[in-house]
DNA sequence: ATCATCTAATGATAAGATTATTGGCTTGAA
DNA sequence: TTCAAGCCAATAATCTTATCATTAGATGAT
């Protein structure tokens, strides 16, 4: 079993770590990152994993190396964002002033066709489960009002998001969909946050539960849509 | 200097037979992948360029390890399907029947989208280089009626949609638009050698530009999701 | 200025020590 | 007997260390 208790990898570590420091700008405007000697006792590995994180930090688009000249961070346009390590570490350094913006219209472009595509394509099953899921946010709603903490509701929210994702049958769509559950599931806590912010969306999912039902797609894509604005709403209120 | 005519790197080579390995299915359903020492002598490379790749392949969502029990390749559901190598292995095995569809759907959701934002965020010089590179693909066009080769009409072509997600001031989209414009340039060849494709392709070409010059978002989208469509239709005739 | 040479950095290989996990074995109690 | 808990060894990834190769900037003699 993939035990989530046991202890980070030394490899683990030092990709979050010096990500991190990359994204944070630690290395300058030049970017010129120490050569490899010097950044194993910087970071106390050793150069075999260390060399392991920086192939992985090129492929993430955030360094690139050249023998003898050393290691250079990319500029920032190459950066891979839909990657959930680096998008972790930019939400860290720059939370919600810079890429916020950028990440709810993402949001308004990809749910809406997520949405759309659900209602057209779900299996019976699916239907049920999107229903299923939309009564269940309903119950922790109500759950929520009684004092309850909204952890649970988060969880059911996400989870039905990305059921809608699945539905879509576009693994592409899927794909992305991941990605903005991954934020989501760090965002959702500024957002419902918000006093009532729950109860306020829920009709907006019920929405989108009962289009995706009937196989209305552009009444999901609509309502979806919606759902976003009113997130978009309550985060630029915090 | 990053000279093009370098050799190519133990890395680079191993990563991308494994990862062709992988994506075609080489390893069976189960997805068992032969340990370190093993893979080592199969690919020809050492422990630790091996190491580097396997980590690249996890970090691209195409295999996990776990002591004792081996490399396993994950569930295709967790590909990175924004991966350009993903992509590229993915496009090479099962050549356009089975992603095609879901990347074009993709394509329609998002290019809109960009079109949009580039109509409502591009910069006067933004927009001028839009309608330069329309003008510069109309001239390409009436080259190629001449018997010329559509290779520099093709490139003019892929910098016309990239300018445009560029203009679109949002970095997510110009992250994903990269992404596209990688496999247009492989789909490209197959589209644009139907016979006039290019012909019939560049009314709709003059009106994204122009809609963007003006401002005119939902023209901009509307003129984008046809040429989208166009495509589709063009592709599924091969 | 130009060219050969030196030097310092990444690229690559090899070998060994360490750590974690599985599977079997044993022990002990119901 | 049967089942479960605990121990042990085999095995594979993980991590370290050392060494050599390759590359490109820097140096210096012509």
């Amino acid at each position: 079993m993939a035990d989530s208790t046991r202890r980070p990898s030394v490899f683990a570590y030092t990709l979050d770590k010096l990500g991190r420091q990359i994204v944070s700008g630690h290395f300058g405007v030049e970017g010129v990152i120490p050569r490899e000697a010097k950044l194993c006792e910087q970071l106390g590995a050793s150069r075999g994993v260390l060399r392991e994180v920086l192939r992985v930090l090129g492929d993430k688009g955030l360094v690139s190396a050249q023998p003898k000249v050393g290691m250079r961070v990319q500029p920032e346009i190459n950066w891979n964002l839909m990657d959930t390590d680096v998008l972790d570490w930019l939400w860290e350094h720059r939370s919600r002033t810079d890429y916020l913006r950028e990440f709810l219209e993402f949001r308004m472009t990809v749910e809406p066709a997520a949405a759309h595509a659900a209602a057209l394509n779900a299996t019976e099953e699916e239907r049920r489960e999107i229903s299923s899921l939309c009564g269940r946010l309903q119950d922790e709603s109500e759950r929520i009002m009684d004092g309850a903490s909204d952890e649970r509701a988060q969880k059911v929210d996400f989870q039905f998001h990305m059921a809608i994702f699945r539905a879509s049958r576009n693994r592409m769509l899927i794909n992305v969909g991941n990605m903005i559950g991954h934020i989501m599931r760090q965002q959702i806590a500024v957002t419902t946050s918000a006093p009532g912010a729950f109860r306020e969306g829920l009709p907006l999912h019920r929405a989108i539960a009962e289009a995706i039902a009937r196989g209305d797609g552009e009444a999901a894509a609509q309502a979806a849509e919606e759902n976003v604005r009113l997130t978009q709403v309550h985060l630029q209120k915090t």
